[in-house]
DNA sequence: AATGCGGGGTA
DNA sequence: TACCCAGCATT
């Protein structure tokens, strides 16, 4: 079987019509690479169009300040992405002059950039014959050969590189890394691929023993920590308090309002006896009511949080407030500020003008 | 070698 | 629901 061929014969008759196949310039490559990873097309690419058009070049993006990347970022997850894009935008333009690197091994030093990505941007760009391994690529390689091999462990990591090593046609990089993974995201899908038109149905041996659905196979699920959020949304005239995240947890270096976290599901009553909203508070507020009588459910890849926003009318911020962490906006201006989706949602559904 | 890190589409 | 997406950094 001459794998590469189907493959790419396949590609040039089915591929979808996407903005960064018309170019091989790095710059955008390496965008829409960053912006992919673990995610769909279909939902990176308006991020894509919206980057590029404020964005043009790398000397655009190392200009912008990071608040303004991660709030064009805003929605699309993973915001250590935006934050590596930013570090690196700004070393390409400062210290290589705007160059990308043109080798799969310079091209991995660059943060954001691991296996996966310099492989692509080094076969698109550079016509490097370095084969690309991702979800779409397990799943295609595990099914047509066989492999049972665990696609996370490190065995399986190393021999599922070597055999897409092994296959990548050397002539043509590029199309054969873009030709798996479309024909992975497109043709043999996770849930009902299309078996029945498949250029390799002959030769597949998931398919020859009946094995579609229990390939690739995977190890660990990622258990899913259930947290309880409480946001107090202090208002005072048309002002309130935002808090940006620190540390390394989620959503670094995004705002949120001011944050107690329980252990468990607060009622009203319970709410003003917690010590930590206590110490925030003491007496000085009006009137404390809950936005939400049922919690809103905001599930992520590896946690499940429970959130209930309170509002907190004030004459004046109570003086915990005052500390450096908080800052005091105005409500008009609080969409300028990146925020989780969560709090996005909040926001458009809680009319702070009114 | 294992874990943390988002949000949304799909069946 | 559960799964998975053009993965990477950190420990």
């Amino acid at each position: 079987m001459n794998f590469s061929k189907l493959l790419i014969d396949w590609y040039l008759s089915n591929q979808r019509e996407l903005p960064w196949r018309k170019t091989k310039n790095p710059y955008y490559i390496w965008l829409s690479e960053i912006m992919l990873q673990q995610t769909r097309v279909a939902q990176g690419l308006p991020y894509y169009l919206r980057f590029t058009e404020e964005f043009p070049t790398v000397f655009d993006l190392a200009e912008a300040s990071e608040e303004k990347v991660l709030k064009l970022w805003q929605g699309l997850g993973y915001y250590s992405r935006a934050r590596n894009l930013h570090f690196t935008a700004k070393y390409v333009a400062e210290e290589l002059k705007g160059e990308f690197p043109n080798t799969y091994k310079e091209l991995k030093k660059l943060k954001g950039v691991g296996d996966y990505t310099a492989s692509a941007i080094a076969s698109i760009c550079f016509n490097e014959p370095v084969a690309v391994v991702d979800g779409n690529v397990y799943r295609v390689l595990s099914r047509v050969f066989g492999i049972d091999t665990p696609i996370h462990s490190t065995e399986g990591i190393k021999e599922f590189k070597a055999l897409a090593e092994k296959l990548i046609d050397k002539e043509q990089p590029s199309a054969y890394n873009q030709a798996i993974m479309e024909f992975g995201a497109l043709h043999c899908k996770p849930k009902n691929p299309y078996c029945i038109s498949c250029p390799f149905q002959q030769n597949c041996e998931a398919f020859q023993q009946g094995k579609i659905n229990e390939l690739p196979i995977k190890l660990k699920k990622t258990k899913v920590l259930t947290k309880y959020f409480n946001y107090l949304v202090l208002l005072k005239g048309d002002q309130t308090i935002i808090q940006q995240r620190k540390g390394n947890g989620i959503w670094r270096n995004l705002y949120q309002f001011p944050l107690v976290e329980s252990d468990k599901n607060l009622a009203e009553a319970d709410f003003l006896t917690h010590p930590e909203v206590k110490k925030l508070l003491q007496e000085d507020f009006k009137k404390v009511n809950l936005f939400n009588k049922k919690s809103i459910k905001h599930v992520l890849s590896h946690r499940k949080l429970m959130v209930k926003f309170w509002l907190v009318q004030v004459e004046e911020f109570p003086e915990a407030f005052s500390h450096n962490d908080f800052e005091t906006i105005s409500t008009a201006d609080i969409h300028s500020y990146p925020v989780p989706v969560l709090i996005e949602k909040f926001i458009e559904n809680f009319n702070f003008t009114k």
